[in-house]
DNA sequence: TATTGTTATACTCTATAACTATA
DNA sequence: TATAGTTATAGAGTATAACAATA
């Protein structure tokens, strides 16, 4: 390949079609109540609970009053609860509610609904060099 | 694939492999004084100029005022002109600005570097599987 | 004294409603 | 009357600075 006269290398490519596509997941699955930061929030409560306010600051890489104030929100919407860490008076243990746990579920679903439509659209081939790719995509990520 | 047992499907696993890389991408290489939001509309400018307000709240699906704001600040900042339409008094047109160029692919440049730092790692047969889900992304993304 | 979380306050981005100017 | 854009105002999310409580 020669990069300087393409203006684009395969990488490039790679990131603009990623980019691309999660742009289109974001938008056309959006179909939650919840904010995309208040759904993102909820989700690291769903799969790490419990967990502290300071540590989903530190996932979301917000600063801790911004969590807490997302955190105060999911609470009022009966989503996640608070408790003392029975441990440690300074902190903080937050999980999901029954509801929480349902409402990521059925946006899983749905955004994996999304996909999977125009999945089922590609050739054997083609799915299977895709499943190769989820492979590499997550080296890519790791590395 | 037995998806009741696996939990997952393969285009879950591709989703999920796809918002994470698309979410490092976004956070690792932000690096510009600018908000996402403004360098969207900026990248959409210097891609598809001259460009009326109306159709980058349309891109961006946010509404015309507030479209009319971030052209505003670009503007202010020097990346943008905002010029009259000749040919319809009611239309506007907006431009890149030589720095919104330049601002852009300063951008694009450093986002590839850090792909494609990450790329290099990979064999070539590893490389040549995502260069083929390049393609299928993209038709992913057109169906 | 360090750590964890919270409150007070301000700025950015977005929205809805109402207005202006041109076709 | 319809279209393109703007102004006014309000809500959500984030930040910094200052504070409280516990280890």
């Amino acid at each position: 390949m020669d990069e300087a006269r393409h203006g684009t290398s395969e990488s490039t490519e790679l990131r603009l079609a990623i980019m691309r596509l999660s742009r289109l997941l974001r938008l056309e699955t959006a179909a939650t109540d919840l904010s995309a930061s208040r759904y993102a929030v909820l989700r690291w409560v769903v799969t790490s609970a419990p967990i502290s306010p300071g540590r989903l600051a530190e996932l979301e890489r917000v600063t801790p009053p911004s969590m807490n104030r997302t955190v105060n929100c999911l609470v009022e919407e009966g989503l996640v609860t608070r408790e003392d860490d029975p441990a440690d008076g300074r902190k903080v243990l937050v999980r999901p509610t029954d509801r929480g746990i349902a409402v990521v579920a059925d946006t899983q679903r749905r955004r994996d609904a999304w996909l999977a439509g125009r999945y089922a659209t590609l050739t054997d081939e083609e799915q299977a060099v895709l499943a190769r790719a989820t492979e590499i995509l997550g080296k890519l990520a790791d590395a």
